[in-house]
DNA sequence: ATCTATTGATAATC
DNA sequence: TGATTATCAATAGAT
């Protein structure tokens, strides 16, 4: 196609073959471009001349990437190796052992226990025990600490308040002196009918306070 | 380059958009050998059509995978690392996912526990409460259902014995009747010292020997 | 599939 | 390089 018939051989003439390229490279993308169009087909090409530069063209409607997914999936060749294969086979170990947990998880909470026989039901039952005692001990536990945490405050508590009654004594005159006191007992007794366990103020142990 | 000049716009009839893609794609392949000869160059092909049938050309100088080396190199895009960084990212995710539930495991068995407040405590104690009770329910049930069988096949186990008993009498002359007597009645006392809940013999119904 | 009138691509030339 | 053009190749439409 051009002023003479050409072989379909390598062109010795390197200026030739670089004039060539140039044309036939920008035929085959243009061509590319068009079965893309007329035919919605999907076109990835890649060219790289001698000169080591690269050019390209994919249709607009996918990605390299697509094409080569869809290519290893037609082929059956395997273009990004087994790096690609372990990660898959490790994602799927995983969520095997995911599935696997769930399931214990809802056997536990009493879920989906039809499927268990009588030996599978005896060892959850025990496991469920073993973890209600564990977590009352703790529960108790917890409870003691938080009433002699409770205890230490209220002896601070008092004495702050009775220190607070001195000073104020101190400040005020003596004519005040009644009032005043009515006003001490008055929030004592207030104080003694809060709940039993709840802080009343800020704890002094801070970790203590994340755990109510 | 035909009959007639076409638009560039895809081709609505599909038979002739089937037919000039089957005859351009083999032109485009044509081309990309030629170019490959004549000049040097490299080419990778690959073509999706609609029907979703892959063609593909590469350059006998290379392979598909060395073509991609290129394209990431020049290009400084990443083709199957992006993969690789999903792949990841979907293994860290479902790992921290078993991670917590690894915990929560734990903690259901009573393990670990010092890290929790008052109030994951108890949201935990009521699920171990619940799961305890769906299983004893379920043990219970089962035991229920034993039992039934049980006494159904004592009956007929009774009823057997009793069978058996009579056809021996009926076969032995009249003379072996205080014997045979004795040895049922024997037979018939040690059943009852049998364990109460125990299986004797194979059930009448399959899936409930499962159970156990 | 095959054929062929036509268009499109391009080799040679400037 | 870029433009021109004579030629060849690809192919649209028909069979």
């Amino acid at each position: 196609m051009g002023r003479g018939k050409i072989e379909i051989k390598r062109i010795e003439n390197s200026s030739n073959r670089q004039v060539t390229y140039s044309k036939r490279r920008n035929g085959i993308i243009k061509k590319a471009k068009e079965i893309t169009v007329l035919c919605d087909a999907k076109v990835s090409l890649i060219i790289f001349g001698n000169s080591g530069k690269m050019h390209e063209y994919c249709s607009p409607s996918t990605t390299i990437a697509d094409m080569l997914d869809g290519y290893q999936k037609t082929s059956g060749r395997r273009l990004w190796d087994a790096k690609h294969e372990n990660l898959s086979n490790e994602i799927d170990r995983i969520k095997k052992e995911n599935d696997s947990m769930q399931v214990k998880l809802r056997h536990l909470k009493g879920e989906d226990i039809n499927s268990l026989n009588h030996k599978e039901l005896m060892v959850m039952e025990e496991a469920l025990q073993n973890g209600l005692s564990s977590i009352s001990a703790k529960q108790s536990e917890i409870l003691r600490m938080v009433r002699k945490n409770d205890q230490i405050l209220e002896e601070e508590h008092k004495q702050l308040q009775y220190a607070l009654h001195q000073k104020e004594m101190a400040a005020m005159g003596g004519n005040m002196r009644v009032i005043q006191e009515e006003v001490y007992h008055q929030r004592d007794r207030d104080y003694e009918y809060q709940m039993p366990f709840a802080l009343r103020v800020q704890p002094m142990q801070p970790n203590l306070h994340e755990r109510m």
